[in-house]
DNA sequence: TAACTTTTTTAGTGTTCCTTACAAAGATCG
DNA sequence: CGATCTTTGTAAGGAACACTAAAAAAGTTA
């Protein structure tokens, strides 16, 4: 249910120019720096048009001109490329720990980031938007520029959100999450468009555009960290699920997972052995029962265990590797529904060499079904970059608006 | 990989009138008979558009005009209708036992229907390519139709299909069905276009148009019968996978289910488990313990033992029972990760209301991730059905196709 | 310096849609 | 029963576009 209404445009000449201004604004972004002859060639559109939309779009300022360039045998070319000084997106990642923060021009150029710890705070909805608005202020206020100039927010929640409703449904690590209406709260306080998303969907967008997953159009990424839980693209978009709920896979039912019935505000099974507060208990009762001989017994980090399973260290080893089989199992099943092109692996635990080098071998022994296997590449930096990914798709329709 | 080549179309005013000639063509077929006013009225256009293109149609001979309609207060409405008789639409679904055919005109209202079975027939691509062209033939000479009316044609077949090149990957009971390029070769023997689809698919989209599925946008039928397989619509729309083998759940690793790693051309375990063969043999197992005093132990039909499920007799009871455990855990990880809004049933096994019932209580104890089911409701038609309702989608293409 | 290239703009033509005005034909009412 | 209203459909003129052809602009090359 991706709610898009099917009231079918109807044809005015207006509508030309529009989608032909769409047309060279996407060569423009692609090429950076051209030529209006140049976009004659890629757009095949007649050099009189190409001149009239430019010429539009030069007097909107969204395409600067950049002079003279230098001759190919003939009159010089007048330069000209995208203004991504035109305006900025901002893109926000609120979990229960902090809230971080991206600022980029419109070709997705990294201005500013930072980041605002809630030890501490106050962490309802609404302190967390005063927070999201005031900081947001601060570093546009930083960098010189002015509030109307943001032109997108897109905001990465780890919850199960209504995107077109802008509601996230509950944040299970904070109080008061439940029902919020998210995206209208940030409109109101940052005045520009606002998305609200999903942080695993984001983070599989962000691998995506600049990570392990570029060029691909059906895929899946699986985070699993605190949370285990799927982001999925289908042939190009994003796929949500008729009560936005796709992806959650904390609750598969698989072999070697005991059976607990799907309860909201509880975690699965599947997640409960997989996610780091997982592992760490599993790597407690193996060190217990060896002994504490063990150095580093007691709390350790899973990053940690991980890197002990991968220098080869017996007790660590098979811990991983229990998960790795669990891990294979779930990446089978979802390859036999879908059958993406690619599976990559995110998050804390999901990343790691080790992991994923049983997990590998686990899945050696299929002859079909099996996608190629992939780390996730930005690490914690994916669901910032994939939030400004979205943005930048609805730049378009910002930019240029139905006439 | 829906492969959609994805060259921007560039603006010229023809386009205009071809989107506002698809737009009047889609109301046309909605409303079924109209006047130019009521095209008006509910397409947004002006009243001289709406003339203009309503003549260009009438002039293609894609729209018929009815004469006068009665007043409604002044003077009486121009009637028209989209041209229904104007072409017709074949749909062909090919089994190991038989080769069906439906013939509609383009509003999909059936004209005729055949059937062809194949016990002592040759079964390689070129005899059955043959056997239908000439099937359509005749068929076409009863209803006094010409060759060159049939607009669309759409195949199904039980296997993983490449609907874009129209290659048949292996249909496991049909000799010589390894990589068949169908498309062309019934392109060739039938001279309109033709689609190439799996079978579960075209009957998912069969129970969208006219029978279980209506008005979902998201939704997934799982066909239980001689094979098990999914047909999954998402977002609207079919969808394949990276490799077109998307819903080839045969395989599913789940608790209860012996792991077997998918080797290409073996059946999976959990086919092997819900199957017909697997409940007749399961039946066959429980009888033999329970002496044959009970009566239909040795071959009986699958409906059979559902049926006497459905009556409350134990040991079918217990077979079926056994089964919708296993069907609900594969409802759960197929909506855990697709959230679809409905779960269709399909085929002789899943549709049967002994199954559902089950099914249902199995799926009782959940408290989310559960989506509605339902029976498919159109039998062994919904295939014939499915394959016309995507050729219904691809006339629009056809009759007016880019300038 | 003349001829050729390349780039961009100008001028004119053809589509298409929209608004406004008008014609056709029945309904309504004094 | 005729004048007026309603509804439907068409014609005419204007505006927005894109395209072709030609010209202008500004180099490079022989």
């Amino acid at each position: 249910m991706t709610g898009k209404k099917t009231t079918s445009p109807i044809g005015r000449p207006p509508l030309l120019r529009r989608t032909n201004a769409l047309t060279l604004l996407k060569l423009l972004r692609e090429a950076g720096t051209c030529s209006r002859a140049d976009l004659v060639r890629t757009s095949g559109m007649s050099a009189p048009t190409v001149t009239n939309v430019i010429a539009d779009l030069l007097s909107a300022e969204l395409v600067q001109p950049l002079g003279e360039g230098a001759s190919n045998g003939g009159r010089p070319p007048d330069l000209i490329r995208f203004k991504a000084e035109r305006g900025c997106l901002v893109s926000v990642r609120i979990t229960a720990q902090f809230v971080s923060f991206l600022l980029t021009d419109l070709c997705g150029k990294e201005l500013d980031t930072s980041e605002v710890w809630l030890a501490g705070r106050k962490t309802t909805p609404e302190a967390m938007c005063a927070l999201i608005a005031e900081e947001i202020r601060r570093i546009l206020r930083a960098r010189g520029l002015k509030r109307d100039q943001v032109l997108a927010l897109v905001a990465g929640v780890p919850a199960i959100t209504n995107v077109d409703e802008g509601v996230v449904l509950a944040i299970s690590t904070l109080e008061n999450w439940r029902d919020v209406p998210l995206r209208s709260m940030l409109k109101r306080s940052v005045g520009c468009q606002v998305t609200v998303e999903n942080d695993t969907n984001l983070a599989a967008l962000g691998e995506r555009m600049e990570g392990a997953a570029q060029g691909e159009t059906s895929f899946v990424e699986i985070d699993i960290g605190a949370n285990v839980s799927a982001g999925i693209v289908l042939d190009g978009r994003l796929y949500h699920g008729a009560q936005w709920s796709a992806g959650e896979i904390g609750y598969l039912r698989l072999p070697h997972i005991s059976r607990r019935d799907p309860v909201l505000h509880d975690f699965g099974a599947l997640e409960a052995v997989l996610s780091s507060t997982g592992i760490r208990e599993s790597w407690r009762e193996t060190t217990a029962q060896l002994g504490t001989t063990m150095r580093g017994a007691g709390r350790v980090d899973v990053t940690a265990i991980l890197d002990m399973a991968q220098r080869g260290e017996a007790a660590a080893k098979q811990v991983v590797k229990q998960r790795a089989a669990i891990v294979a199992d779930v990446i089978v099943n979802l390859s036999l529904i879908l059958n993406p092109g690619l599976v990559v692996l995110g998050g804390e635990v999901g990343r790691h060499p080790a992991l994923i080098g049983f997990v590998r071998k686990e899945l050696e022994r299929s002859e079909f079904a099996v996608p190629r296997i992939a780390a996730a590449s930005l690490g914690e930096a994916a669901v910032l970059r994939g939030a400004i990914a979205m943005a930048l798709e609805a730049i378009p329709s910002i930019l240029l608006p139905l006439p």
